[in-house]
DNA sequence: ACCGGTCCGAAAGTATCTTTCAGATGTGAC
DNA sequence: GTCACATCTGAAAGATACTTTCGGACCGGT
């Protein structure tokens, strides 16, 4: 991080409406410490915070007014004012809105049924999280680089690699030249190739996985069009990505490890991608679609009954 | 703060929410002619109001700053700030009260925003449809037949090949000694050394996967304990099942193909037989866990903040 | 036309928000 | 261990937005 940024910006992010409770978790673990109080706070009791002042809410949290304005501006708004209008509109908006639902953490001893309610719920708000999250911007920026690249190589090690590996067979499968990478050593190799015109995605939880980052950054410097996915907007893996997609963050728990969540995310922003690329090329995507179809007709059984 | 009210006051009513419109038309009669442009402005256009400040409204409506105060009064409001809050809240209201209209299908020409609000809706459906339709009896005796597993093999190809490595990084993580295979002929290879208690776990949208189909067969033959994850609980798959766990099937379209749902429905499946072995076997479990955290700790940059 | 009233906006006054800056606090190096 | 460095934090100054005051404009009645 050489470029020395002083305030922190969330880039050309619009303020969120209602995406705020899913931002303040993405953002988190780049908070310093009275900034996490404060939003804190914030996520968790919107309407009250809105009926504050400045003044009111550094005195509720024990800190000072300039934390609680940096903490909005980290947050995606020009100043508290904003983030105050937008609480507002997020309290009116779950006071006329839906139930709080089961918004326990799985335990040890929950029976079954529990147990998949509860991923089921957690999954569900991970989802929308993560939609109401997502930049479409930057995601249009991504689809057009796809739409017309030579060549695309994505890069996930770990879960995360699964993910890289569905987003390859989707691209694939509407004729684009694409190749999920996990062995680092061949990702690096591979990029070495790539030059403008051709994209490269990094697909990475936590932000900093090196493995992924460095195959990203020979990219990078080679001229081709980078796209990373992370949950870590600030991460490490986004000095060398041109376009950012963010991924949600849901809270983890022992027996609901991070990877689960993120996993969620990541594909529906890889599905969101191969989706709107298909849109885009879709003289082409079409007709190779319903080819791939086809061939796999053969591989089932013939009498499913 | 002197408290001596001077202007108008309609008494205790408290702000009102979102029963602004229904009071600019009550108490538009009693209002000046500039007062009533300002109402008008307010009740037209809630959430470009609430964007202005008490000049740029005064500004747009051809009035002073003096007056759209003692609108906000007349309102019930105690000054502009509040107003202001509260048609923030209006408009965050109405803006998510015409939401639900995205039932559609996706078509070529949607726009971005549509795509992926589309996609995320179907995907939470899918969850709660697949969460309601899961037997949880058929996937308690699977999960106890993992849980004391000696051996566990698990057969997927195309997209289920995706969900069946996942499923087996995550057995492997807590200790279990799970194998996913995508290659048919070295699943059935293995499938050939599976006895019972072992379990052979096979992952088929279509119920009718030969190369999928033909590993379990093996494993049933040789005593070992099956089940099927598939989206066809009548299909040919089942003949050789213990077990059985039903996905749900979406709609699928030409821009939304089916291993899309299928995917994410087999993935929650996947989250819960693992979750539910992990408490089975939470004392073995959480320190394998634990141990494969920390060792991936270290292939992360050090400093994330 | 004059007078009483109401309505209105400019400008002064005040609350609220934003920025600056220097001290406090940690963190890594040696 | 302790020193240097970078970062974090809050107090206070500065800027902005909101509120109040107050005098003039307008309007209908006499």
């Amino acid at each position: 991080m050489t470029n020395d940024v002083k305030e922190s910006f969330t880039g050309d992010a619009p303020p969120a409406p209602a995406a705020l409770a899913a931002k303040v978790r993405t953002l988190a673990p780049s908070m310093t410490r009275s900034m996490q109080r404060v939003a804190e706070a914030v996520a968790g009791d919107p309407a009250g915070c809105a009926a504050l002042t400045v003044t009111g809410l550094a005195e509720l949290t024990g800190t000072s007014e300039a934390t609680v304005v940096r903490t909005a501006r980290l947050l995606g708004y020009p100043g508290y004012r904003d983030l105050r209008l937008a609480l507002a509109g997020l309290a009116a908006q779950q006071q006329s809105g839906r139930a709080p639902a089961v918004t326990a953490d799985i335990a040890v001893d929950d029976p079954i049924a529990d147990v998949v309610a509860k991923l089921a719920y957690d999954e569900q708000q991970t989802l929308a999280d993560t939609a109401a999250g997502l930049d479409t911007v930057q995601l249009g920026a991504a689809v057009a680089a796809l739409a017309t690249a030579r060549r695309i190589d994505i890069y996930g090690v770990g879960a995360s690699g699964l993910v890289a590996q569905d987003l390859g067979q989707k691209l694939l499968r509407i004729g684009l030249l694409a190749h999920a990478h996990s062995d680092p050593h061949l990702a690096v190799t591979n990029a070495v190739q790539l030059r403008s015109g051709d994209v490269a995605i990094a697909i990475t939880h936590s932000g900093s996985t090196g493995d992924v980052i460095e195959p990203l950054r020979v990219a990078f410097d080679h001229g081709a069009t980078t796209v990373a996915i992370t949950g870590r907007p600030d991460g490490p893996v986004t000095q060398y990505a041109d376009h950012i997609l963010t991924t949600s963050t849901a809270r983890e728990s022992e027996l609901r490890p991070a990877a689960m969540s993120s996993r969620t995310s990541q594909l529906l922003v890889v599905d969101c991608l191969f989706t709107c690329v298909t849109q885009r090329t879709y003289e082409t995507a079409a007709p190779a679609l319903a080819a791939s179809y086809e061939a796999l007709a053969h591989r089932h059984s013939p009498r499913t009954r």
